[in-house]
DNA sequence: AAGCAACCCAACCGCCGTTTC
DNA sequence: TGAAACGGCGGTTGGGTTGCT
């Protein structure tokens, strides 16, 4: 059954030929697309007018970008893909030159598969259920005896020799109420073995990322004496109060995934962690943050990204998770309730090299997560004139 | 060299939301 | 106000290419 625009006329189907590719350049070259139903008639072309303009998306338009995608482009991709799932058209419109199509088609044929032989789901980006099974089923560091100590999850040695994965992760775009989990923690080097992207917390020496760092000091205990040095203060559930002092910048900055960040993270951390508050916020060389909640043995508590967010149909669509004009909040306290619900800001701001401040802001409004801490919002218009 | 399988990617299909009449 | 037309999108398909046996 054809599609309606082309079910009343004869229309050729399958591969252009370059005598059509030429017709309709020169057609749309000269006149434009104000109607492709009126396109092919007038071009002298038996196709459709929805054929027409795929043609022309696809593979004429005069800006387009061929060959394959850069590492850069992959990131994005991956980046974008975290919060809005198979949005491809949404995606592509992060990488220039890229269509829809190819973002689908590089995601079915390259990256797909790599997330999947890292052990990740790529529609939700967390760890696959056989993954899990592997963890568990290890019982215990998941290295010394651990075939595949290699894999991802054998990487999930909590600090206290637990071996339940400190975290449970799903996709912020599908499941909103659940917990979102950057993936660099997950993945062992290699298709996030990169500056990761994240919430952006302050970090003066990376230009791309000054405006938010202007949201983050307005709520936040930024250590202006050191640069690299990000403060925060938080409770436990017992009310006692928990310093943590991360030092990204002094870290190393090439190409050493988050997982080496976790790893590396203060031992204030490490116990802010064992005492069940769960926290999971990681800074890259990038100083691009990912703040997250994370809730070991159903305690709550810890970092909460309070969701009070609206589902708002346009832009992203009524799955998705979105909350302006309330400003995303950082909680810490004990009162803070179990089964967070709470988004993955960890993609809204990708800090990598190339992203644009303007792919920053646009998708960081679309998601709605301007962040303040003690409720201070900070609109989008601000945090460019701040820039 | 032939056969086969896996892969890639252009194009199609069908649905949905918006616009037009 | 409702139906038709249209544009856009994501999922799927099928043909060409490549690599392996």
């Amino acid at each position: 059954m054809g599609h309606h625009c082309c079910s009343k006329q004869k229309v050729k189907r399958g591969l252009w030929s370059p005598e059509e590719d030429e017709k309709l350049l020169r057609y749309i070259t000269a006149n434009g697309h104000s109607c492709w139903s009126a396109v092919p008639k007038n071009a002298g072309l038996q196709r459709c007018g929805k054929s027409c303009r795929l043609r022309w998306i696809n593979y004429l338009r005069p800006d387009l970008k061929r060959g394959t995608f850069s590492e850069q482009e992959e990131r994005t991709i991956l980046d974008v893909h975290r919060i809005l799932g198979n949005r491809w058209a949404q995606i592509a419109k992060h990488l220039p030159g890229r269509t829809d199509n190819e973002v689908k088609n590089f995601w079915n044929s390259c990256i797909k598969k790599k997330l999947i032989a890292q052990g990740l789901d790529p529609k939700t980006h967390n760890l696959l259920p056989a993954s899990k099974n592997l963890l568990h089923s290890h019982g215990g560091n998941g290295t010394a005896n651990n075939p595949n100590n290699n894999h991802p999850t054998s990487q999930f040695q909590s600090s206290n020799g637990n071996d339940t994965p400190p975290f449970t992760i799903s996709s912020p775009t599908k499941a909103p109420a659940t917990v979102a989990m950057p993936p660099s923690m997950l993945s062992p080097p290699g298709l996030y073995d990169v500056p990761n992207p994240g919430m952006v917390m302050g970090q003066h020496e990376d230009h791309a990322h000054h405006h938010a760092a202007v949201a983050m000091q307005q709520g936040y205990p930024y250590d202006h004496n050191n640069n690299s040095a990000l403060l925060m203060n938080f409770r436990d559930r017992n009310g006692a109060a928990v310093h943590v002092s991360m030092d990204f910048m002094n870290g190393s900055s090439n190409s050493s995934s988050s997982i080496d960040h976790a790893a590396g993270m203060p031992s204030a951390a490490n116990d802010f962690n064992q005492q069940g508050m769960g926290i999971a916020a990681f800074m890259d060389e990038t100083a691009a943050m990912w703040a997250t909640v994370i809730e070991p043995d159903g305690m709550g508590g810890g970092i909460e990204m309070s969701n009070q967010h609206q589902h708002q149909k346009q832009g992203l669509g009524q799955e998705e998770v979105v909350g302006p004009p309330t400003p995303m909040m950082m909680n810490g306290g004990a009162a803070a309730g179990k089964g967070v619900d709470m988004m993955d800001v960890s993609s809204a701001v990708y800090g990598s090299a190339g992203a644009t401040t303007a792919f920053d802001l646009e998708l960081m409004e679309s998601c709605g997560m301007f962040y303040s801490g003690a409720g201070h919002g900070i609109g989008i218009d601000q945090l460019q004139w701040d820039c």
